[in-house]
DNA sequence: CGATGGTTTGACTTACCTCAAGAACAGTGG
DNA sequence: CCACTGTTCTTGAGGTAAGTCAAACCATCG
C-alpha cells in the first residue's frame, strides 16, 4: 500500500531459499528476513509439508480454514460441484502460487480442490500467518496485496468470460497457463504441458469439450498451434494473444497478423481495411 | 482468521455509529474504540467525505491508489472499456460497501468506476489504513476478511456465469441485488428499484440488453415478477430463487414450485393464496 | 412540442450445445 | 509384447438459446 505500483511482470520468482525455491513464501519470507535474518521462522512456517498423490483431495467443500496452503509442486484444481453433478472449475493453482485466500473472510472453505498431478505442498498455519503479520508489517502489506491481487485476477477473468466468445477465451487461458507454468518461450514458440484435462478446461471457461476441441483444431489446421495429447506447442503466441484481446469478430485482422503484414498496410489508424469493411458492413 | 467461521447471514449491520450508519467503516472503527474508546480516529478517517453527481467519474483506469472508498449513498459501477468500445461491468457497488480493494495489489486502478445516482462517499486514505492496520491487529484482520470476502464472492460469480443460462444468471443477480440493497420483503414480494440500465445489467452478465428485457417480460407473463421501468417487484421470490440455483434446463420443477405443488401439498407456509394460484397455473 | 435515450418487440442468424459414435490413448494384466 | 478395458479426445449432424439488426414504443426533459 505505501509501496506504489509495482509491475505486473515483477513475480514472485525469488531467488533460491533454504525452503520453496521459487515460492510465495520465500518472498513473505524475505520481508521477515530483512527484520530478523533468521531462517528459523522459515523453517517453523513450512514444518506442515506433504505430497499429494494424482487426484488427491485436499480438501471438500464446507471444510473449515485451516491455513493457506502453499503450492511448491504439481498443479491443483478448485470446483465446485453443480446439483446436476456438473463441476464448475474456479480456478487452477499452479507452483508458487496460493490456495485458500478465499477462505480467509468467511473462515470456511467453499469449494473442493484436488491434485491435477502429483504435488508437494505446504500448510501455513492461520495462526502462524497472524502473528507473523502481527510481528512484521511488510508480511501484512504483502498478504493483503497478494489477495487484493487475486481480486484484480478474478475481476479480468470476468471480463474474459463474459465478453468474449470461446476462440477468445481458450486463448487467453492457454496463454495464462503457460505464463503461469513459467514456461520459455524459445524460438518465438511456447511448448508445455497441459496439466488438466480438456473437460476441466472447458468447464473453467463455460464450454463443452467439444467446442474446446474443434477450437484447437482449426487453430492447428491454421498452424497458430499444434497439440500432440496434452503437449502443446503455441507456434504463433503473438496470433493467440491477438485473438484473446479481441472482442467482435475481427476474424480478418487476425488473418492478417498470422500472414505477416503490419498494421499499417492498409489502416492509418482505425485499423478496418476494405476486405474488413466488406465483412463487418451489415 | 483466529475468529473461526463467521455466518454469511451476519452481514455488516452495524448499528447507528457517529458517522457512516450502517457501513463497513463503522465496524472497522468499532474494532478500534474497543481498544480506543474515542471517536476522534473516525473523523480523521472519515474527513475526506465528498458527494457525486449522477453520472460523475469516480476514478479512470490507471488512476494510482489512493485509498479505499466508502460508499455512505447511492450506487456506483465499474468497468473496462474494450477496444470495440463497449462497457465490460466489472462490478455494482452499494451502500456500506468499499470500492478498490482490487487496486491494493497493484497500487493502480485497472477500472473506471462512475456513479449510477447521487451518491455520498468517503475516501480512507492508505497511509490512514496502514496505520490503522499497524496499531490495531483487529483493524489488520477485518481488512484482509473483507478482500478475502471479496474473491470469495467473485469466485461465486465465477461459478454463476460459467455454468448457467441467462435465465439463471438474471435471477441470480436481480436478488443479490435486492439483497445487497437491503429491500425487506414484504408480504412475501419484494420491491425495489434497479439503480442501472438494463444495458448494464445486461453487460454485467454478458448478455445483451435484448435477452434480459425478453427475459423479464416472459416472467412478467408468469407473474413471478412485475417491472415498471425501473420499478421492480418480485412476487415469487421462491421461483426466482429455485431458477437461480439452476444449472440444467429442470424446466418442469421451476413450474412445478410455481405452482406451489412443493414437496409437501401447496406449502401451508409459503403465503401462496388461491388468486395467484389460478394465475400461475400453466 | 420535438428530441433524446432507454426499453420493448420482431425477424433472422449464428455460435455454441447436445447427443452420439468413432479414434486415439493409457493402463492393466495375461 | 500384445489383447482388453476404460478414459480422454475428436468428429459429425442437428437443435436451440442467445446474438444481431432494425424498428416501434415510451418515458423524460429541455
Amino acid at each position: 500500500m505505501s509501496e506504489k505500483t509495482r509491475n505486473r511482470s515483477e513475480r514472485w520468482h525469488c531467488g533460491a531459499r533454504r525452503v520453496c525455491p521459487k515460492c510465495i513464501i520465500s518472498n513473505l519470507l524475505t520481508s521477515v528476513f530483512l527484520v530478523e535474518g533468521s531462517g528459523a521462522l522459515a523453517q517453523q512456517l513450512t514444518r506442515n509439508s506433504f505430497s499429494m498423490t494424482v487426484g488427491q483431495t485436499l480438501r471438500r467443500e464446507g471444510d473449515p480454514f485451516q491455513g493457506l496452503i502453499l503450492i511448491r509442486k504439481g498443479v491443483l484444481k478448485t470446483f465446485m460441484i453443480s446439483e446436476d453433478g456438473g463441476e464448475q472449475i474456479i480456478d487452477f493453482r499452479f507452483p508458487g502460487e496460493l490456495v485458500g485466500l478465499s477462505a480467509m473472510g468467511t473462515g470456511e472453505h467453499m469449494a473442493c480442490t484436488i491434485a491435477l498431478s502429483a504435488a508437494d505442498v505446504c500448510l501455513i498455519r492461520a495462526e502462524d500467518l497472524d502473528d507473523l503479520c502481527n510481528t512484521y508489517p511488510d508480511v501484512r502489506r504483502r498478504l493483503l496485496e497478494l489477495t487484493a491481487r487475486e481480486v484484480a485476477r478474478r475481476e479480468h477473468l470476468h471480463q474474459a468470460l463474459c465478453g468474449t466468445r470461446a476462440e477468445c477465451r481458450l486463448a487467453m487461458a492457454l496463454l495464462n497457463i503457460a505464463e503461469r507454468l513459467g514456461v520459455a518461450t524459445v524460438d518465438h514458440a511456447i511448448s508445455f504441458q497441459l496439466p488438466m484435462a480438456r473437460v476441466d478446461l472447458a468447464a473453467y471457461l463455460g464450454l463443452t469439450p467439444e467446442t474446446t476441441s474443434r477450437q484447437l483444431r482449426r487453430w492447428e489446421s491454421h498452424g497458430w498451434l499444434h497439440t500432440r495429447g496434452r503437449d502443446f506447442t503455441i507456434r504463433e503466441p503473438d496470433v493467440l494473444h491477438a485473438l484473446a484481446s479481441r472482442h467482435s469478430s475481427d476474424e480478418e485482422g487476425v488473418h492478417r497478423l498470422a500472414r505477416g503484414d503490419s498494421e499499417c498496410q492498409w489502416s492509418p489508424d482505425s485499423g478496418l481495411g476494405t476486405d474488413e469493411l466488406a465483412v463487418n458492413r451489415r
